[in-house]
DNA sequence: ACGTTTCTAGTACCAAGGTCCAATACCCGG
DNA sequence: CCGGGTATTGGACCTTGGTACTAGAAACGT
């Protein structure tokens, strides 16, 4: 599901002009509170989000961004300003981007975040580039904890054993370590590949890599 | 005009999956002194350039980035690394990713590029916001240092074999793409295993996955 | 109470992956 | 020219993974 939150209706209406006919179906939320109560939002969701929502506490926003890992985020600004961008993308958002920028672009950059990928503007990204000393370089990706998703339909067993594949055990280590036999781990994995259309655990953890 | 700037055919095969019908009419180039002797390369071309074209002396390529300003180049390295990244994009490149870039995510990036924008894969974002902002976000994995380097000390031949392990495919199929047996691969695999440390392609894919 | 899902487990079989022992050929730098 | 790294392949061997068919016990919802 693809959910608009914004308090100003020309935002939405730029937003739809530069959806196009990508992702038919989208739902209207006015403001950060209603997002944060609707039940129904799923970590599959792609969420375009108004950082004017609550100008005055950008750390709400934040927090917001960063209780639902996971969930793809793409946050719209008025102020476009890179320390903003850093600290959206760093609590876990997919996507910082001017609020006004063109339809064309939105357009192509939707899907990219919707995929997974981190969309951020060029001047953004410049000033990223420019303002990094570049010998001190080693933190990397911090992987989050959300079993959902994917992980959503399958039962709690196959979603603990799903997991330990993603760690790169064996079905024997597993199976000592849930105390059962490398059969069960067998029968549990075979439904799990079902579920989801998966052949084997390698897919499955290629699969799973962004939401466990 | 589309450049396509390479010495590797299977590279060349690459971009034309990922660019379908984008662009019909384009232009191959075998060599960076090829590229550099073409009088008819104009500011509007959009060039995807392989780092690889002459890996022994990056400084050349990045040389001739910063000479062609205005120009698109897009370019593509088997190394990935964010301190190459940054030095390209610094140098006037528009875009930086991985050569084995999955062709459906190439097909969304290049228009981008195309119109002036930044691309940087998911990766190198978080590592220039994390190194960039410490004390932002998520908690930082110091064991993952070593992925730059590993990859680094991989043959050509063994970082293509990996990048095939990470999309999920068996040694057969891997076998018939290169055009050599089986036990060749299982060989290279050996080898990479050594290398980089890992036991089986499960942990071989966990370790690249963020950079396909 | 009855059906469904979940968790468990058996036997057997085959495909795939990984490792040991090699060996040949090429290219490149000292 | 020679040594070292790279790319290639073979044979033999063992381990691991995935599937087919089956089935009992427990939990849960209607």
């Amino acid at each position: 599901m693809l959910v608009l939150c914004s308090h100003d209706r020309e935002q939405i209406a730029r937003w739809r002009a530069g959806l196009g006919r990508y992702r038919g179906r989208y739902r209207l939320c006015r403001s950060l509170d209603e997002l944060a109560a609707d039940a129904t939002i799923t970590p599959s969701d792609l969420v375009l989000l108004d950082m004017d929502l609550d100008a005055d506490h950008p750390e709400r926003l934040l927090s917001f961004i960063a209780a639902h890992p996971g969930m793809r985020i793409f946050a719209f600004s008025s102020l476009h300003q890179p320390e903003e961008g850093a600290k959206v993308i760093a609590a876990g958002a997919r996507g910082y981007a001017n609020r006004y920028m063109h339809p064309e672009v939105l357009s192509q950059a939707v899907p990219l975040v919707d995929g997974g990928e981190i969309w951020l503007g060029a001047d953004l990204v410049l000033h990223l580039i420019r303002s990094n000393s570049p010998l001190n370089g080693h933190p990397v990706l911090a992987e989050e904890q959300s079993r959902e998703g994917v992980l959503g339909r399958l039962t709690p067993r196959e979603r603990d054993i799903a997991y330990r594949i993603v760690q790169g055990k064996s079905n024997k280590v597993i199976a000592s370590e849930l105390g059962v036999t490398e059969r069960t781990v067998k029968a549990h994995l075979g439904s799990i590949y079902k579920k989801t259309d998966t052949r084997d655990r390698l897919q499955l953890a290629m699969l799973l890599k962004d939401q466990v």
